[in-house]
DNA sequence: GACTGTGAAGCCATTCACAGCT
DNA sequence: AGCTGTGAATGGCTTCACAGTC
């Protein structure tokens, strides 16, 4: 049986080419090539191709691909074909804008309960889901089945609140704190890092094109 | 004269490794080595070394790297000796969370406008900063020389503010919103897509470790 | 002895180019 | 003729391993 090592760019590209076909679904097309995906998403053709056929045939060839048939292929791929229950840690601003956010909503992402330490936070609502302390957190965890936790809180809470989800058996950690994490090897962990990807625009508005001629210090 | 290709890899360990020196020199460290780098934000310290060495000869051999040196060599690197002027567009929780993001302010990151359409936001403050009307973007870029442009309005109108960004000289954008953009080559373009970042969740949840073991249609 | 800087090797992802199917 | 699926070639990033320096 062939195994294959799946890089994380085929996986991004993946949900980009979700959100095209899905388009392209609103819009009642019914078949489409690799290069109409290249070009609507900014890829090689070839590119597409690739991505697919790690998992399957799904084209037709002098065809292309059922546009509604590779969406759904592609949805239950990454594991989208059921819905996932979250945590959002962290109410403030960020946290509640993740809480509103209908990107995830629409994906089949459920946010089942928001939790922060400010007292004045507490009790409000945001959505319909009360916001509640964090020392309920292992217990929202295992109650809610939750998979996926949130992390929206200040650089300096985020390695504790961090282990406390991890202590709760949850699955998988999104963090937008500003703070490199450590967690078991059985954690899944992404980093969405603000200040990385405006320090990348810095770099390359200060040295364009990313080759660099000389060394800072000749 | 030696010319190198440095990758966007590098440039995002190197600003995960400022942040690691602030935090060691506020601890008053003198001396850091790349193996101690690397155990603070989980790299190897091969890869400390080569990401330096592209950029010149930093350390001193059985010593390591002094602290406050390399610091101000990496924000040099970076673009970050001097303030960038950005503009934030769409003024919705997101928006807002960015504007008061403390992270941005301390990089050197300032926000000189917020626009909005919506007319009960319009007028509103955040920070010292009043909400103004979109039709002002490009009055708003050159009067305050603004080099980033920060988006965070919904999917469909991102490609149509994206054009006036472009239209008003701004020099690179960075977008929250879940589409992809077209912009001339002259225009540097980062996208965060929060969805696409759950998504990879997903799929890691759903097939463990990245391996494909059969095909999805087998 | 400790640690940097770096060429070489190894590994991984993308692109090429074409055989194969409709 | 058009488009997919894929082995081979290419290009790029990371790790290895060690000479060089303090």
């Amino acid at each position: 049986m062939k195994v294959y090592k799946i890089s994380e760019a085929t996986i991004t590209r993946l949900s980009i080419y979700s959100r095209f076909l899905k388009q392209l679904l609103n819009e009642q097309l019914k078949t489409v090539s690799s290069g109409e995906i290249a070009k609507g998403v900014g890829v090689s053709s070839a590119q597409v191709r690739k991505d697919l056929a790690y998992f399957g045939e799904f084209g037709m060839r002098g065809v292309g691909y059922k546009v509604d048939e590779l969406y759904g292929y592609i949805i239950k791929i990454l594991g989208l074909n059921h819905a996932w229950n979250t945590i959002i840690i962290g109410a403030g601003k960020l946290g509640s804008a993740l809480a509103l956010y209908q990107g995830f909503i629409d994906r089949g992402f459920r946010i089942k309960a928001i939790l922060d330490i400010e007292k004045k936070i507490i009790g409000t609502h945001m959505m319909n889901i009360q916001v509640d302390t964090i020392d309920t957190l292992a217990h929202k965890v295992q109650e809610n089945d939750i998979s996926i936790g949130i992390l929206t809180v200040p650089a300096d809470a985020a390695q504790e609140v961090t282990d406390q989800l991890v202590a709760a058996g949850i699955k998988a950690i999104l963090n937008f704190s500003p703070k490199v994490l450590k967690v078991p090897d059985n954690v899944i962990l992404r980093h969405v890092d603000f200040s990385v990807n405006l320090e990348i625009l810095s770099f390359n508005l200060t040295h364009d094109k990313y080759m660099f001629p000389f060394r800072i210090d000749s």
